[in-house]
DNA sequence: ATGAAAGCGCTAACAA
DNA sequence: TTGTTAGCGCTTTCAT
């Protein structure tokens, strides 16, 4: 391995070699075929930059083809297991594509969101995917500007391609199964199934919400609007609420569809102090999947969103050119407590 | 906001702002005060600037500086917990110093790692952060060759700088715990703590094993091989060798550190067809963090990896253009059970 | 205080 | 089949 202090350039390959700047750069860059280089010629600069350990330099490369060969995801945040997996198989399908993932998180702040795209552009992403940011319609509009082709997931665009997850399905599903399972009870207050967790505002959450509301009245008949406790997705609210709840209905209620990993949290952080027998005559929901949380100690029926299929369709999209404002659902699975679920990365760690 | 079909360049915004593409670059990228433009060309310029959505194209600044303003950070998978929020302090603090992140997983893949890194610094990438590779030396010799200035973090490498997890500290501290609660057992295959998961091969396990097996030598005056299975981090491996563990040895043990959240979560799988009296005789520990982990049926032990300090350290170290082998320690955390922890993004989700 | 011009490393016409 | 050349958009001497 030669000690190259410099940079080699396709220049100093062109001299190495005997041939042009040009015939180099097609060699190296896999046009050759077609631009007809001779075979041996071929061979020859291959085997230099080789043994010379020359490597393309991809801005210049990118600022001569006016793209980078990035290809960005937004998320909210890294640190939180659906969109960590998200990227798990975003980097895996892009790189696959011979592209190279750039995935940058905005937590939930429109300015940073901005900001965010403004510098993917700059860097001259070729295609962008954004996932869980609060103004869809301004990033839209700075990548319409920009022309950067651009997808939705898991929140829908108007301006262009989305693959959502089937929020309604799922909450549906998941409020079912708690129907089904949840026990008699004599206080009418405590017989009823409560919801908690996200906000309205959140386009998901509206549409889990809507799912209960409708589910619960097919089934039962009635619905009051205090079933709904719409406090955010933060731990410590959550357990706030879950608290105050079952003070005002005198225990638990009979079934909770806890609406996210984060809010479930903290209620499990609340239930942590209440004896074993409370959890008897209660049935437990959560709209996303943990390992552990299919192991607490009262049984936890869960929803897994698909981030592996969501990703997959919208590189889909993404291939076929699509830039029309279609939206795809992806249907998510109901997991059953004691379930350990084997993702495509599961083997890792 | 103009609908400019064609991306402006200084030399439009020069054209349009009656001066020459030099001073618009010079006002452009905040050159301008130290170049002596006038104060009012300055304030003319970036009017037009904004008015017109003038963004710079960065490849182009990149390819004439020779770097690009981008810093890398290589891990092993994004859907970890402690990855995950290591990415997400990454990302806080390379915004704060005005570098745009890229965060890259290499699924503990030697050849990937190798393409990875060449990639990023065909990029050209200012600096890179490396987390959890296999082979850091070649990851190195990539980096000293392109003049690429790197650190390692919760690795060390012999020719950069690293930033370590205190992988011995943390697996005494949680040793020590598991042997001051273990209660007395008469069976002495029982009576020992166990650890499980994780590679000896692995520099942050090899640590821990080690930490583990002085300080149970050092309280309990002897230790056994066979008191180690290290079976890798997979779940389902780890589910096998500590079911095959208690029918060895006729039960659970009453101590048993588990070496990775992974592991503990396919054990997890394994102890739900247990009675809840069949952990009265156990102590657990596990070495990282889940909330949900702390909230099972039985009580756990766990340490939490600061990889915010971590990031936070190796920052201070990449700023002060440090790149001597020099190594920190971080230390890592003892949490007890029923505890959530509260982390600088918890607020989040 | 400002402009002209060269060039970062690569690609893609256009020539030969 | 291969070489010459003109840029991509920006920064940075060097002039003025």
């Amino acid at each position: 391995m030669p000690d190259t202090r410099q940079k080699l350039t396709i220049y100093d390959i062109a001299q190495l070699s005997g041939s042009s700047p040009s015939t180099v750069s097609a060699v190296l860059n896999g046009t050759w075929k077609k631009r007809r280089v001779g075979e041996a010629t071929a061979r020859k600069i291959q085997k230099i930059a080789a043994e010379h350990g020359y490597t393309t330099n991809l801005q210049a490369r990118g600022l001569r083809r006016a793209q980078s060969g990035l290809v960005g995801l937004i998320l909210p945040v890294h640190d939180n297991r659906f969109f960590a997996s998200m990227s798990q198989s975003f980097e895996a399908q892009a790189r696959e594509r011979g592209w190279c993932p750039v995935i940058v998180s905005t937590l939930r702040n429109p300015a940073e969101e901005i900001r965010t795209v403004e510098t993917l552009i700059s860097y001259a992403v070729d295609y962008l995917f954004i996932a869980g940011v609060t103004d869809p319609a301004a990033l839209s509009e700075i990548c319409r500007a920009a022309q950067v082709p651009h997808i939705y997931v898991d929140l829908p665009g108007k301006d262009a391609p989305s693959v959502v997850s089937n929020n309604y399905l799922g909450a549906e599903l998941l409020t079912r199964k708690l129907l089904e399972l949840m026990p008699q009870v004599d206080d009418p207050a405590r017989a009823k199934p409560y919801l908690i967790g996200g906000l309205e505002t959140d386009f998901a959450s509206a549409h889990r919400i809507s799912a209960f509301r409708s589910t619960v009245l097919e089934l039962r008949g009635s619905f009051d609007e205090d079933q709904i406790i719409t406090c955010g997705y933060a731990p410590g609210s959550a357990a706030r609420e879950v608290s105050a709840l079952c003070d005002r209905i005198g225990g638990l209620p009979a079934g909770l569809f806890v609406n996210s990993i984060r809010a479930f949290e903290g209620i499990v952080s609340e239930f942590v102090h209440l004896p074993s027998e409370s959890f008897e005559k209660s049935v437990f929901g959560c709209y996303d999947y943990d390992p552990f949380a299919a192991f607490l100690e009262f049984p936890v029926h869960m929803v897994r969103q698909n981030s592996n299929q969501l990703i997959a369709a919208a590189f889909e999209l993404a291939d076929s050119g699509v830039t029309d404002p279609v939206l795809i659902q992806v249907d998510p699975e109901l997991i059953p407590p004691r379930t350990v679920y084997n993702g495509p990365f599961s083997q890792l760690g």
